[in-house]
DNA sequence: GCCGTTTTCGGCCCGACTGTTTTCAGTCG
């Protein structure tokens, strides 16, 4: 178990940053010192465990790990354990790695308060410094003082409470805690427009923090930031300045401010957008166009002359590219693709025509939980939505209380009703098929009688046991499943569960070649903790030609308006229309249905 | 230590805030 850990992409990046610390404590050479940063964040960034990266042979075509970077890791693959990168390790204290860990503390600060207190050793290293702090010894320190002290103890107190919850939140939870902050801002009359940024404006999966700016006039800025400082929910202030500002929110969360005149305001808006490597990478493809780019405007290197922007997409267009949408600034091939007029045009909310995973509360006896409402609030809800088909796909009927007979006479009967009360809505313009959403068995059979099938137009199949296989024998068992050809789609595909599962590891190039074969798509599933399959999976299946269906897998009516998270998801891998099935109109939705 | 539309050598994104040694290093995004 602790083998495999040490593989993990997580720890390799985690022990490329450690060496990047060591090189920075030592005054080695900063290029160096980023060549480590850079492949840690590649790493981080990667869908594909490393290790089997290794084990294939192509550790040197991973981005940002050279000749060097791979034969160290070759040897740590090889025997477990790197001589290279033990020798680095082993000149700083092991407490320091710790240190590293507060807020606030870096490498070089880390390593002082090792060696000047004699924490050596990583065991009990914070409860010893925080002892150093409240003894005041640290205010001592030359290069440290009296705030810095304060400061480092109660960085430690926020570090402890958050070590015992989730680091980074679901976006659409994030989301919700943005609009109360949103709220608050709007009240202030001074403040002219506000907007989302980072990685929440990006919609990522996950949130870290939120980042705001606001357009202001700036002789009021003062006014501002001392009225985001005073924001109700406030626990503590990180840090606050004349341009930004930072709070801390319960639980936890931190909030990050940015002021900005109407002139520079585009500006303002890339540069907070990010992401990290977007914005690396676009400012060097600037310098080699003889601009250099920053928060606040656009630079000639030559000339000195300083371009303004109030709008992003003069900004992208200044330098010869097309607008790129949010979503996709995440520093993969999105400026290459800019620069040749090729970015698609991404899919949007009022594109989605229909929903096909939606439990409703008919009893079917099932194997896991009823929704909470009817087929009929369903279909209103959907009218509401102004779609143009649904799909009600219940639990199966529970195999292990029900004989074969008992399943097949319960979906008859479910058949029949949904029938009956649909006969009096004909002319409605949502037309509504019958789902059903069917248990992965362990032995990869579907947990329905043959003859059942009969009763539905379609089966939606997905894993809800024994998630801890390997990835072999997964693999298998779900490969097995997509063969019955009333299967088209596969539900929520890896099963993962923010905070609180891992997806399980499958063999995607299995999966994806079986659904394409069998004209199965995969499930962008909309549940705020799953946002799954995730947006990196989804573009390599774009890639290869697979289908997508954006589903809510709703319990409640109002479930249904998650799907735009869903929709984020597949705009972040590049999705369009033509790669997303329910944005197709009812005709050609048919065709693949019954396909 | 990585990388290549000018380059296999000579570059490597840009700026805010904090605390302290009051001019700048350290940290962060």
């Amino acid at each position: 178990m602790k083998k495999k850990d040490n593989r993990s992409n997580k720890y390799i990046a985690y022990l490329f940053r450690s060496i990047a610390s060591v090189y920075l404590i030592k005054n080695e050479n900063r290029f160096k010192i980023i060549a480590y940063q850079n492949a840690a964040d590649s790493i981080e960034k990667m869908t594909q465990e490393i290790y089997d990266i290794w084990r294939d042979g192509n550790l040197e075509k991973v981005p940002n790990i050279g000749h060097n970077l791979a034969s160290y890791l070759n040897e740590y693959f090889k025997s477990g354990k790197s001589d290279h990168f033990e020798q680095i390790l082993k000149r700083i204290p092991q407490s320091v790695f710790e240190f590293m860990k507060i807020p606030g503390i870096g490498p070089k600060k880390a390593y002082k308060l090792a060696k000047t207190l004699n924490i050596i050793e990583a065991k009990d290293c914070i409860e010893k410094l925080k002892k150093s702090a409240l003894k005041g010894i640290i205010a001592k320190i030359p290069e440290f003082g009296q705030k810095s002290q304060d400061s480092i103890l109660n960085s430690i107190n926020l570090y402890k409470k958050k070590s015992v919850l989730i680091n980074r939140m679901p976006m659409p939870y994030a989301y919700d805690q943005a609009q109360l902050i949103l709220n608050y801002l709007k009240k202030n009359k001074d403040i002219k427009r506000i907007d989302i940024l980072g990685s929440l404006r990006r919609k990522t999966e996950t949130i870290g923090d939120i980042d705001i700016s606001v357009e202001i006039d700036l002789k009021n800025t003062k006014n501002i930031i001392d009225y985001f400082l005073k924001y109700p929910k406030k626990i503590d202030i990180d840090n606050s300045g004349v341009k930004k500002a930072s709070i801390i929110v319960f639980p936890n969360i931190r909030i990050d401010l940015r002021v900005q005149s109407k002139k520079q305001y585009g500006s303002m808006l890339q540069y907070l957008t990010g992401s990290k490597l977007h914005n690396i990478k676009l400012r060097e493809y600037a310098l080699k166009k003889g601009y250099s780019l920053s928060e606040y405007s656009i630079k000639n290197i030559n000339t000195k002359k300083e371009t303004f922007f109030d709008n992003e997409k003069n900004f992208y267009n200044f330098l010869n590219l097309q607008y790129i949408p949010p979503e996709i600034r995440e520093g993969t091939n999105e400026i290459e693709l800019a620069i040749n007029n090729k970015i698609p045009k991404l899919i949007e909310l009022k594109d989605i025509k229909g929903d096909l995973h939606i439990h409703s509360n008919y009893d079917l006896k099932p194997s896991h939980d009823l929704g909470r409402n009817s087929y009929l609030d369903i279909f209103k809800k959907a009218n509401e939505l102004n779609y143009s088909y649904i799909g009600f796909a219940d639990h199966n009927p529970k195999i292990t209380n029900l004989k074969e007979n008992e399943i097949i006479d319960i979906l008859k009967k479910r058949k029949d009703y949904i029938y009956k009360i649909f006969d009096k809505n004909k002319n409605n313009k949502v037309q509504r098929f019958i789902g059903l959403e069917v248990d992965i068995l362990n032995n990869g059979n579907i947990a329905i009688p043959e003859k059942a099938i009969d009763y539905v137009d379609y089966l939606i199949v997905a894993i809800h046991s024994l998630f801890n296989m390997n990835k072999k024998d997964m693999t298998n068992r779900i490969l097995k499943a997509l063969n019955n050809p009333k299967v088209k789609i596969l539900a929520h595909p890896t099963g993962r569960l923010f905070g609180k599962r891992d997806g399980y590891d499958l063999d995607f190039e299995k999966i994806f070649e079986t659904c394409k074969k069998q004209k199965v798509a995969l499930e962008i599933n909309s549940w705020p903790e799953r946002l799954d399959l995730s947006y990196d999976l989804v573009r390599v299946g774009i890639q290869n030609s697979n289908k997508f269906i954006i589903n809510t897998d709703s319990h409640a009516t109002y479930h249904m308006d998650y799907l735009k998270y869903g929709m984020y998801v597949a705009k972040k891998a590049f999705a369009t229309k033509n790669d997303i099935i329910n944005s197709y109109n009812l005709n050609d939705f048919i065709k693949w249905i019954r396909g």
